[in-house]
DNA sequence: CATTGCGTTGGT
DNA sequence: CCAACGCAATGG
């Protein structure tokens, strides 16, 4: 028997190795094993099983590490495919399956051969007396003597000529199921009672053990001091026996929230959820889009569809983008559903994470509700998916493997024969065109529901309106604005979307900007640690007085402004206001989004400040303010989805004012007050502002119309990625040009049109984390030649030095 | 991706 | 003459 194992390595390849009589099960494609790979042992997957192989000599697999395969074949299809799609490797993309990924723990050792070496008096003193002492070390002891590059040599030489052997003996997975010490009764103990002050350890586990047979070991521990010595004798007299059983480590602090009632939905509710239900229990692939307006009980809908999914027997899978995940709407699941619900997001460790993932995998969670790498969770017999906030940016993972959560979920309900829901109340361009096209069916909840109206949304040109004494950044009338608000004791949220004190600084008398080392960016000023900062790397340095290019010791110019700063303004404005700044510098630790949005679901904080952070948190019913700030910062970006994303962060912060009884109102300062994304952002017309848009990408020729495809190569050396990209771009017109205008596809053969190449060009940030960036832009009709394309010119891979990169993403979503 | 082998340089 | 380095190939 031979099997077709799939490692993580950025490579289009599969290697074949032979199955070895000594592991008793049958080979199956998903099980993940230990291999031989060069000098080193690497984990893998097994995806096909054959009698075969082109290759003369294989390896054996050198170890199962699990009995029962870690991909179902359902999985094992939905990954090749997103590789296939994403142009990635098929093991990177079975890596971001798993949580932890497939790498294992190995330990290396090294033993020594021969009695007597002469060779390793060279050594130096720490390595050699190490290697004396013992006759086998481990990897880890060696470099903690912290050998020099001799030392290395030597060691390789001396493995070379088998003085010195190398093993590397499985660990286990990097996470693995946690095991508990529990203690079972085997027959009662007839000991008469006896009734003394002080009970013997031995009667007091005894008497535990009456109340329930089968108890943790902590558990005892926690009622009798050290219980040890005890618990052996009793096990040597067969009166209790040990055993492990496995936990499962949760996120989620506390038990069960109380369960709840579903709610009763609204005749408009009742219309969208029949259609649901009807495809639902139909069994096979729909797609639906469904519009609703922020506060329009969307997620009640959801909450439905689950449950009907439930009662066909099938499970379902929920994605939201990661910061909406909160406790809030985790709770709202788990209080209807209750332990039946996996929850998986990135705050959690690798052992929650896997733990759920396990929940999910046994069957004992039929819903799984989780941020973008939940797509992959490992539900079998699926019936439904939702996508909220479909629109949502964070759902294309920005590095390999580049996939869109949406999409790969969207062809994971087509495999599955599932019904797919995308929600929200700003769609994507895609999805809206989609709509059009006839590959999704429209659902529609045009208003809020217990008749709340939307706010009453203001655009204030800056370019006229009245400025604030104090702060060039406030009007005057959103500071009144929020003046009321604190006078009438309700909330108000501002929305900047930059964080820190100010984006520039700048030398006061030759004007250099400093800039970061690493990056062609900003350093951007940070008060509070009295810092710049660069925002792309970790690059962080004190704020100097001192100007690096002409030598004056004048104090810096700090220019424009953050959320950092407009908190510190707002202090001034308002000395007895409370005040939370929300966003990447303020969120400390595990549960702080979560304490945050209580605080202002108890009303401890009058103004909430904040990045994209505010505009996602759940209803906060005291808010009846919302004032936008520099709201033409996210329109300023060099990318054509620029005014559907600012359509889209104005649509959903806005949509955070006045969800109750009380009237919410928007302040939205702008310098752009014409434009067609903030004047229908204003008007709540989601439907004109598709339709302009719309127009303008089919003038453009982008997507939804073209697909896109970026290449983006980077070296160290400048001319290098330039080169680079060069070569490519070329490839890439040869293989056009040739007579491949069919291709043969699932069948069938199509005719293309042509592919637009846009560049090579210098990439918009030139420089990132020491790399010079140089990139290309494919455009065509359809991603499938795109992908054609693709596969002609990286048939043989690029010719691509160490710490150089070429970085490969269909339909991107940054373009920087 | 990490490792390996090979051919060049370059210094002693 | 060998160490150092860059480069391309390889892994089953």
């Amino acid at each position: 028997m031979i099997v077709e194992v799939v490692l993580n390595l950025p490579i289009r390849k599969s290697f074949d190795y032979s199955w070895p009589d000594h592991l008793t099960r049958i080979p199956e494609a998903g099980l993940q094993v230990l291999v031989p790979f060069g000098s080193k042992k690497k984990g893998g997957v097994v995806v096909s099983v054959k009698n075969h192989s082109e290759f003369a000599t294989l390896k054996k697999v050198d170890t199962l590490i699990d009995e029962e395969p870690l991909f179902s074949t359902e999985m094992l299809d939905l990954s090749k495919w997103t590789s296939e799609y994403y142009f990635c490797a098929w093991g990177e993309a079975l890596n971001a399956a798993i949580p932890g990924g497939l790498a294992l723990r190995l330990l290396t050792t090294y033993s020594l051969q021969t009695s007597s070496l002469p060779e390793l008096n060279s050594l130096s003193t720490q390595a050699q007396s190490l290697v004396h002492s013992k006759k086998t070390w481990t990897q880890q002891e060696w470099l903690q003597c912290s050998p020099n590059k001799q030392d290395h040599q030597l060691l390789r030489a001396l493995l070379m000529n088998d003085k010195v052997q190398s093993k590397q003996v499985l660990l286990g997975q990097k996470t693995k199921a946690k095991m508990e010490r529990w203690v079972r009764m085997l027959k009662s103990d007839t000991a008469k009672f006896i009734s003394s002050r002080r009970k013997t350890k031995r009667q007091q586990i005894l008497e535990i053990l009456a109340e329930n047979s089968e108890i943790c070991w902590s558990e005892i521990q926690n009622r009798v001091n050290a219980p040890s010595q005890a618990l052996k004798k009793l096990k040597d007299e067969g009166l209790i026996e040990f055993f492990e059983k496995r936990v499962f480590r949760r996120f989620m602090e506390g038990g069960l929230p109380e369960m709840e009632q579903f709610q009763e939905l609204s005749a408009k509710q009742i219309v969208v959820y029949e259609e649901i239900s009807t495809s639902l229990k139909k069994g096979s692939y729909c797609t639906f889009l469904l519009e609703g307006v922020t506060g329009s009980g969307k997620t009640e809908i959801y909450l439905h569809a689950v449950r009907k999914t439930l009662k066909l027997g099938k499970t379902s899978l929920i994605l939201v983008p990661e910061i909406s995940l909160t406790p809030q709407l985790v709770n709202r699941f788990r209080s209807r559903f209750g332990d039946q619900v996996a929850v998986l997001h990135s705050g959690m460790d690798d052992g929650e994470r896997f733990d759920e993932w396990s929940r999910v995998r046994n069957g004992t969670a039929p819903i799984v509700i989780g941020a973008r790498s939940a797509v992959f969770s490992p539900l079998s017999n699926l019936g439904l998916i939702v996508i909220d906030e479909e629109h949502d940016p964070s759902y294309k993972q920005g590095e390999t493997p580049r996939y869109h959560g949406r999409d790969v979920a969207i062809f994971r309900g087509f495999s599955a024969g599932a019904t797919v829901l995308l929600g929200t109340a700003t769609p994507s361009l895609e999805s809206a065109n989609n709509v059009i096209n006839g590959k999704y069916r429209p659902l529609s909840l045009p208003s809020r529901i217990n008749e709340a109206l939307l706010p009453n949304v203001k655009l204030l040109d800056m370019k006229t309106v009245t400025i604030q004494k104090g702060s060039p950044y406030f009007s005057s009338e959103l500071v009144e604005a929020l003046r009321k608000r604190l006078l009438r004791k309700e909330q108000s949220i501002i929305f900047l979307n930059r964080r820190g004190f100010a984006p520039l600084v700048s030398c006061s008398k030759c004007e250099a900007i400093q800039t970061c080392p690493n990056c062609s960016l900003s350093l951007v000023y940070h008060q509070g640690a009295n810092q710049v900062r660069c925002h792309q790397c970790d690059f962080i340095k004190p704020l100097q007085q001192k100007c690096t290019d002409c030598g004056t010791e004048q104090a810096p110019k700090i220019i424009g402004t953050g959320t950092e700063q407009v908190e510190e303004n707002l202090k001034m404005f308002f000395p007895a206001a409370r005040i939370l700044r929300m966003d990447r510098d303020t969120l400390h630790g595990k549960h702080a989004l979560s304490k945050m949005h209580e605080r202002i679901q108890k009303h401890e904080v009058d103004i909430v400040i904040g990045t994209q952070l505010v505009t996602k948190g759940h209803d906060f019913p005291q808010v009846t303010l919302v004032g936008v700030i520099l709201s033409d910062l996210s329109l300023n970006i060099p990318d054509f989805r620029a005014s559907e994303r600012t359509f889209q962060l104005l649509t959903q912060v806005a949509g955070r004012a006045g969800r109750a009884q009380k009237p919410g109102e928007v302040l939205i300062q702008t310098h752009n007050p014409r434009h067609h994304s903030l004047l229908c952002a204003k008007e709540h017309d989601s439907i004109y502002f598709r339709k302009l848009e719309l127009e303008r990408r089919q003038n453009l020729m982008m997507p939804p119309y073209q697909s896109l495809t970026m290449i983006v190569c980077s070296s160290p050396r400048e001319e290098r990625a330039e080169t680079l990209v060069r070569d490519i771009a070329d490839k890439i017109k040869a293989a056009a040009a040739t007579k491949h205008s069919t291709i043969a596809f699932a069948g069938r053969t199509e005719t293309l049109f042509p592919v637009k190449i846009i560049g090579p060009i210098e990439a918009p940030i030139k420089k990132l984390r020491n790399r010079f960036r140089w990139q290309l832009l494919l455009k065509a009709d359809n991603v499938k030649l795109l992908l054609f394309l693709l596969k002609q010119v990286f048939a043989q891979p690029a010719a691509i030095k160490r710490d150089e990169l070429i970085q490969i993403d269909v339909d991107p979503h940054q373009l920087m």
